[in-house]
RNA sequence: UGGGAUAUCGCCAAGCGGUAAGGCAACGGGUUUUGAUCCCGUCAUGCGGAGGUUCGAAUCCUCCUAUCCCAGCCA
């Protein structure tokens, strides 16, 4: 609630797109009507990255009582596949977007550009050039060299126009024939230098099926696509920024419906990890992690099965600045947010990660007390009982078998001293039983009779607090850790599977958690006290496999030593 | 090297000629039956560099410097 407020109307620009449109608005452009859309290619799945980009767009629109639409940019078949269509899809909404109408795709519209193609030749802005790819990478010259003109550039219009025809009719093959725009072969805008409208490609498509064997660029294609959809501000990444003047041209020389506006900013970078299709596709083509939606990958699903929230997601992009600058942003300032959200949200539990029994020796055999403890410390969200009982597990990390560490700096259990059980009593610990090899086995301690939910005298006052687990009446989980994906801020391009954290992941299969935890709706986020957040699996938690991924630890203010 | 962009605290960033917001991180301190949360406090005479215009410049001008993007029949 409180981190939205600020993106409804009525507030000052935020960033340099909504003063644009805000500028539009004032000057009644468009009617006053505000369209955006989100364009992804079905080619991979959504990141965070792309999930700036979806908020910075649905967002806009929002504020601006506008609309966005979901548009699949799908204009080559041999990168995409339905099964794309359908994660990015779900991905959208999980973040909770809803887009305008039903969803689009650039395919669509593909007997409208092939018109427009015709358009173009006819006009003497477009021929069909035979150069093979090797000639025409040539013709085009490099960045500092003009291009020359294509042989085939005077053709007439007729025999474009009968070329291209033969093209769609699969007459010719791959790579043998293109049409291309008309423009400079000198430009210093390599976008200019006859940019390829048409290629052919015989595949069939995911959407169109075999109808088609020749299939519109990028440049040929978005810009008419938003024309046509009636988009008015069409906001996309710096890379494109060169595209714009190509965008413009054909905008002009068509007779599209609309007449856009294109707008870049800022593409989302975080250290820590990646988020180049390739990289990501490579981690899990070779089995580095467990799929698109493995919770170590920056990927939309893999975040929403880490346990982030879509509204922890969401709370992080608004904080993002939409501006030109290239910078990396820190994963502590996604964090902060993921931590943000799941402390208000989450309700708390105790699980004990790698357990050390204690036997209370002054409680009877067999006894069970049932403890009652609230379900979030500060908000209203009910309560929890807890089984106590003779035998007991607490964290192998909570103790510590050198009484002489400092009673202020060392909050744990030691020989001789107390400690509070948390929602339950104070115990001293008493003696200390070993195994052969000399490894705790099992804690003796006593409890102070009259310290649940009261403080013990001075003189037994708590070194601190701890988590416990009923040994006989507490559940076994399965905890699965996880880490950064990488223990570099930033990954070697060349060779970033060296970088890879070997940490990421651990699996804690004698985990023990308070009794109702395995009865947890899948996705649902608890906080285990003194540990973090974690999140029952989407996919594998059920009450007779409890599992349970670590979302993100908490924050952890003690300077060891 | 031709073109397009960008440079403000460790990181992100506001600032649009009137005398450097905010968030993250960090560091102090307080509360606390989570070393969590919460609360309080500290953190840029400085805005990539050098000149200039101006009563006044992070904001305007000039020249440098650094970084990113562009030479796919990818998007």
């Amino acid at each position: 609630m409180s981190n939205n407020d600020a993106s409804t109307t009525n507030t000052p620009p935020t960033n340099f797109i909504h003063q644009i449109i805000e500028q539009d608005i004032q000057e009644g452009r468009n009617g006053g009507k505000v369209v955006t859309r989100f364009p992804p290619e079905p080619n991979g799945y959504l990141h965070i990255g792309h999930a700036k980009s979806i908020c910075l767009n649905f967002g806009t629109a929002e504020k601006y009582n506008g609309e966005c639409n979901l548009r699949f940019d799908d204009t080559n078949p041999s990168k995409e596949d339905q099964e794309y269509v359908d994660a990015i899809k779900e991905d959208v909404q999980w973040l909770g977007f809803k887009w305008a109408g039903e969803v689009r795709y650039a395919s669509d519209y593909f007997d409208q550009f092939y018109a427009w193609a015709q358009h173009l030749i006819r006009n003497g802005n477009a021929y069909v050039c035979d150069l093979s790819p090797e000639e025409a990478s040539e013709y085009r010259g490099w960045a500092t060299k003009p291009g020359k003109n294509s042989p085939f550039r005077e053709r007439s219009a007729e025999e474009s126009l009968d070329l291209l025809e033969r093209m769609k009719q699969g007459e010719f093959e791959e790579g043998s024939r293109v049409l291309r725009a008309k423009i400079d072969m000198t430009s210093s805008n390599m976008n200019l230098r006859d940019p390829i409208l048409y290629r052919i490609r015989k595949q069939s498509h995911h959407q169109t099926g075999d109808k088609w064997c020749i299939y519109p660029n990028y440049d040929f294609a978005h810009g008419q696509e938003d024309a046509i959809e009636g988009v008015t501000h069409s906001i996309c990444t710096l890379e494109f920024a060169d595209h714009r003047p190509l965008y413009e041209w054909f905008i002009e020389n068509l007779p599209v419906p609309s007449k856009p506006r294109q707008y870049e900013f800022g593409r989302l970078n975080i250290n820590y990890t990646v988020t180049s299709k390739r990289k990501l596709k490579q981690l899990v083509d070779e089995g580095v992690v467990n799929g698109w939606n493995d919770p170590r990958m920056p990927t939309i699903s893999g975040m929403r099965r880490r346990g982030y929230s879509a509204q922890a997601v969401r709370n992080f992009c608004d904080s993002l600045a939409v501006a030109k600058t290239d910078g990396v942003v820190d994963m502590a300032q996604f964090e902060f947010f993921v931590r943000e959200d799941l402390n208000e949200n989450s309700a708390r539990a105790m699980c004990v990660l790698n357990p050390l029994k204690v036997v209370i020796t002054n409680f009877p055999e067999g006894e069970v007390e049932m403890m009652t403890a609230p379900a979030h410390p500060q908000k209203e969200m009910g309560s929890r009982s807890l089984p106590f009982t003779r035998e007991i597990y607490i964290d192998r990390n909570d103790f510590n078998e050198d009484s002489t560490l400092s009673r202020k700096k060392f909050k744990k259990l030691v020989p001789g001293d107390f400690m509070r059980l948390r929602s339950a009593y104070v115990i001293k610990a008493e003696e200390v039983i070993k195994d052969d090899s000399g490894e705790v086995t099992e804690i003796r301690a006593t409890l102070v009779p009259g310290t649940v939910g009261e403080n013990p005298p001075a003189e037994m006052k708590p070194r601190g607090v701890m988590h416990w687990v009923s040994a006989t009446h507490g559940k076994q989980v399965k905890v699965r850790v996880y880490d950064r994906l990488f223990s570099v801020e930033k990954p070697n391009d060349d060779d970033f599977l060296a970088d890879i954290n070997p940490d990421s992941y651990v699996e804690l299969n004698n985990c023990w958690a308070e009794p109702e935890l395995v009865n947890a709706e899948p996705e649902t986020v608890f906080q285990f006290e003194r540990e973090g957040y974690f999140v029952a699996d989407r996919y594998d938690h059920d009450v007779t496999t409890p599992t349970f991924n670590k979302t993100i630890g908490l924050k952890d203010s003690w300077v060891k030593k």
